[in-house]
DNA sequence: GCCAGTAGTTCACCGCCGCGAAACATCGCT
DNA sequence: AGCGATGTTTCGCGGCGGTGAACTACTGGC
């Protein structure tokens, strides 16, 4: 159980271990994105009964869940933090800042498609650049993501779509 | 989306669909207890950044799931977002526009016949191009679904029908 | 059963344009 | 200067949607 977002680089150990966590967040903070089962987040102060809730559930879940393993590694949930690194499966990447953006807006909608309006909002907040900036970066990403199993793939003239590599 | 208590069979039969749910719990109501990866829960009132939050994790959860093993769900009912990606057991495909609508209005039948005219309608809103169009996009939506374990039978003279493709 | 008409399938081809990719140009930092 | 991050230009492939035509399968009339 830890404060949000104070404590992130702890969650980001916690995910690595494949522990779960429960967040805290104060009021006015936004909500964490979340993409892991192991994980979860309450608004602070909350009713004991509410928080037991979350602990119990999440305590389930760690338990059922096959991806607690004594079979080789489970696929973690990609975390990127406030520096750029992205974390999955114990191997990570340094990312420039505009890449940063651009995957941090991919991993929230891992597994469905983000826009390029959106990508384009999220990668460059004050004015978009070049109408082909967008493709180079992607590209730039795609590369840098291959090595730690990520893959981003294209929807045409819908947007992109980021999940994890196929085996 | 669905309100709890009240909903609990409502619940259950999604749960059994193996789709993901989130529960409305109002105040002075016990949380509900969750041990499912594809389950969350919420008091409302609450901050619509709040539920869009946890319905963002739903989704996530729901897509980087490994169609969960120890439990055996039945194959999960075909869905199109409105990106144009249709999911299903698992997999997904990415369709074009036109074939995305055509496969909308067969999906939304799924089971039972679509006629010509109606597909026409669903595909080219806005006047139709020649007699032979539809045939051909049927084509081409079938060789696209096909990997996916869909199909899409003829009824001659009255339409298509689409179903899941036998094993 | 035979035949002709009709419905449906498949293929080849075309124009358009979204995206991939490389190559090049800038800028800022060390 | 050297390097990495970011932008831009340019070229080309391949996807998308449309068309005509060849081919096949079914149907009803005889």
């Amino acid at each position: 159980m830890l404060r949000w977002p104070e404590e992130e680089s702890r969650r980001a150990r916690i995910s690595e271990a494949g522990e779960p966590r429960l967040l805290l967040v104060p009021d006015g903070e936004e909500p964490p994105p979340v993409g892991d089962c192991l994980e979860d987040w309450i608004r602070v102060p909350a009713a004991e009964n509410e928080v037991k809730a979350r602990v119990d559930a999440l305590a389930v879940r760690s338990q059922a869940h096959p991806t607690n393993g004594h079979n080789g590694h489970a696929p973690s949930a990609p975390v990127i933090d406030d520096f750029g690194v992205l974390r999955v499966n114990g191997s990570w990447v340094a990312l420039p800042p505009l890449e940063a953006r651009l995957a941090e807006a991919l991993l929230e909608r891992l597994g469905a498609v983000t826009s390029r309006d959106l990508l384009i909002r999220a990668g460059w907040p004050t004015g978009a650049p070049g109408r082909n900036a967008l493709d180079v970066h992607v590209l730039r990403l795609r590369r840098r993501l291959s090595p730690v199993g990520l893959a981003i793939r294209t929807v045409r003239s819908r947007g992109y779509l980021m999940e994890p590599a196929p085996a």
